[in-house]
DNA sequence: GGACTGACTCGGT
DNA sequence: AACCGAGCCAGTC
């Protein structure tokens, strides 16, 4: 694993604000990957350290084995998930008033 | 090298 | 909503 690739990803993610989320997808593309899934690689072996729950998959689920630690911690700082599902429209890094830069 | 596996994503059925 | 296939990239066997 490159180490500069890996600095890339842990900063963008400790930068993300408390309360707010980006997707697997968003952290590659602000670190300038193209592969989401180094992302979640990344988490899974140098996340440990970083707010690593403010990252969710792009349709605004989580990864199965993580789900309810990660949905708790983000209701912990003011992110209200629908069942198992948190509302990318809305908490979405960018997306200040129900639209974001680029909802899908 | 090939096959399989993931904290992934998107477009098409 | 559910399932598929294709891209994606690094690691393991």
């Amino acid at each position: 694993m490159d180490e500069q690739t890996v600095e890339q990803v842990r900063s963008v993610i400790a930068s993300i604000p408390p309360g707010r989320v980006l997707s697997y997808g968003d952290v590659a593309e602000l670190a300038g990957l193209r592969s989401a899934r180094l992302v979640g690689r990344i988490l899974a072996e140098d996340g440990a350290d970083v707010p690593w729950h403010r990252v969710l998959r792009a349709d605004g689920n989580t990864a199965e084995h993580l789900r309810r630690r990660q949905l708790d911690l983000l209701r912990a700082e003011g992110v209200a998930p629908r069942g198992d599902r948190v509302d990318m429209r809305r908490y979405r890094w960018g997306a200040e008033s129900g639209r974001a830069p680029e909802s899908r």
